[in-house]
Parts: C-alpha cells; structure tokens; sequence
DNA sequence: AATCAGGACAACCGCCACCTT
DNA sequence: TAAGGTGGCGGTTGTCCTGAT
C-alpha cells in the first residue's frame, strides 16, 4: 500500500497528522473559520495549511472550537431531557443533540455510553430493553427532577419566586418536554442556529428571531403503569460515581426551573441529602415517588412553569 | 511514591445520503 | 442518469486523568 517513491498526493497522505489537536493546529482553524465561515472542509483543509483531513477538521471545530461548545457536566435538566428523547428515537444523537443548545452529539453518546449504559450493565439488564426504559422512567427521571428542584432553590421565598422567574426568558428546553408543543424561548439566541430539522414557529412570539426556535418536541410517551418491580432488590444509583453533578455550571446557573417548581410541588421528607449535598445510595423504591405522586408533580411543574410563559 | 483500573472524553473510521457535474 | 465528491452520523478506539491500592 506505501511503497517507496509514491506519488505527491501520497505523501500529502502520509504527512497527514493524526491524534490530538495542539494549540498552534486550533488557532489557526479557528482563525481560518472566523475568516471564511463554515463549510467546505477538505478545501479548508488543504488551504488553510492544517495537515488534517477536513473530516477532522469538521470534528474539531464542530466538537470543540465553536464558541457556542457548552463545557462542564450535563445539568440534571440536560440529562433528563436527553433520557426522555432517546427513549423516544433511540441513538440518534444529533437529533437528541439539537434540543441541548450547546452540547454536541458527541458528548451525548458519551453520557450515554459512559453513565447510561453503566448503570444497565450494573443491573444486568439490556440498555437497549423495554424493562431499562421502564427503570429510567419510573427511577432516573424521578431523581433528575428532584434534582432539578435543588435544596437550596427551595429557600426561595414563594411570593417572589415567580416575578423574579418571569424577569428571564425560560432557558431550557425541558419546559418543552414538559408541556409537549410549547415553545422555547433563548436569552442568546443567535447562539442556537439550528439546521436540517422540522422547524415550528411560534404563533405569537413578538420580536423572536427565527433562529430563537426550536425543533418541535415529541409527544411525551406514556408512563408505564408497570415500574420493574424485579430491581426493587437492586441498587441503582444514577449518580454514583459523578459527585460533582450537583455543581455544574449550567445547572446551577443558568436554570431556575426548581424556584419554580418549589412554589408548586411538596417533595417527600425522605427525598433527602448528606451533608455534602451529595444524594445517598437507595434501594429502588426507597424514598421515591409512587407513580401516582410522579403524575401529581410532572403536572403540578407543567402548572408551575406555565406562570412564566 | 508507584502502579493499576476505571472513567471521561476527544478523535478516528466506515457507511450513507445528498449534491454537483 | 451515473459517478464522484462532500459532509453528516453513529460506532468504536485511543488517550489522558483521577482515585484506589
């Protein structure tokens, strides 16, 4: 295949860089689309003098250089947006992806691989089976919203929560999967361009740019009336092994869906922290919701985030 | 302090669909 | 209409980091 006195277009080949991008590589990619745009990667490739291929090129900036990229840990409110979308189309992580502004179908994939399918290993069970569907509907996503609605967002005095709320735009498009068809409103919204999906203009939005809309969400899928019982003997521990979940930036920051759904939800005593904040190991069905309580939250939140829309 | 194992994530690969000629 | 090029997507691998021993 590489034999001596090979043509030019050969060793162009074989000068080829692989692996890890170094500064100097990033700099000059990004100033190579701050200056031509996006797009035509093998011809960025071959001009802007990267010894790249335009694929990796395209990763790189897609994946990392972008300024849009959000970093740090996915915010309980991204994960269970992701849970409840793969549940819908499976591992069609792009399209997963455009309803998490900011994140990459990369990164999702990873979560996916990395916490997702730990915890189906751990239980033994096929990541892929109604039964671990079942187990993210009726466990994870319980604990992701009870995240969500943070001990220290609960202090929030109830008679300012929703003025105070109302003064932001809703940031995150989980209220969209929470009240299927609403629409999302973004306080950046030029950040968020969105291609090669089915597009749903709000029908009254003054002043929103285009841009500012997100695909439409699919239709909320039943909850199963049938939880695993089998894993009530199984530990599962969603957050196990990623203490630092309860910090990340996002989460803590930008969002303020839980002063919200304080104002409208009553938590059970047994939803409970140590002292580190850090959620405690549980026995499924030890301190969670039935799902008659489940029902009564996601609907008294859906009301919750109505005030402000 | 050194080593090892596992986790997290960046990067690559192959396939496929779409576009252009 | 066919062929080649290009970009997008999902799966997989490689590398680095961190915590445990």
């Amino acid at each position: 295949m590489s034999g001596k006195g090979g043509s030019s277009n050969q060793d162009e080949d074989m000068e080829l860089r692989r692996g890890p991008w170094t500064l100097q590589e990033d700099t000059l990619l990004t100033h190579y689309v701050a200056c031509h745009g996006e797009g035509r990667w093998n011809l960025l490739a071959r001009c802007s003098g990267l010894r790249r291929t335009g694929k990796s090129c395209r990763l790189r900036w897609l994946n990392y250089l972008k300024p849009d990229i959000k970093r740090g840990n996915l915010s309980p409110e991204e994960q269970l947006l992701i849970l409840e979308l793969h549940s819908k189309w499976g591992n069609r992580w792009s399209r997963i992806a455009q309803f998490l502004p900011g994140r990459t179908d990369n990164e999702i994939k990873n979560y996916w691989r990395t916490r997702v399918q730990k915890q189906a290993r751990q239980l033994k069970i096929d990541a892929n089976s109604a039964m671990f569907r079942d187990a993210i509907r009726c466990y994870w996503m319980p604990r992701l919203l009870e995240k969500t609605a943070s001990p220290r967002s609960l202090q929030t005095p109830h008679h300012g929560t929703a003025t105070a709320v109302a003064d932001q735009p809703p940031q995150d498009p989980l209220l969209q999967l929470l009240r299927p068809g609403m629409q999302c409103q973004f306080e950046n919204p030029s950040s968020y361009e969105l291609s090669g999906a089915e597009f749903c203009r709000p029908s009254n939005s003054p002043g929103l740019p285009s841009s500012t809309v997100l695909p439409q969400l699919p239709d909320l899928p039943e909850f199963s009336p049938n939880p695993p019982n089998q894993l009530n003997d199984i530990e599962f521990n969603p957050f196990h092994g990623n203490s630092s979940i309860e910090f990340n930036a996002y989460g803590s920051e930008a969002c303020d869906l839980a002063s919200v759904t304080a104002s409208a939800v009553s938590y059970p005593a047994s939803s409970s922290c140590d002292a580190n904040n850090e959620y405690c190991m549980n026995k499924i069905g030890d301190s969670l919701w039935s799902m008659d309580e489940l029902y009564v939250m996601l609907k008294s939140y859906m009301e919750g985030v109505a005030c402000f829309l």
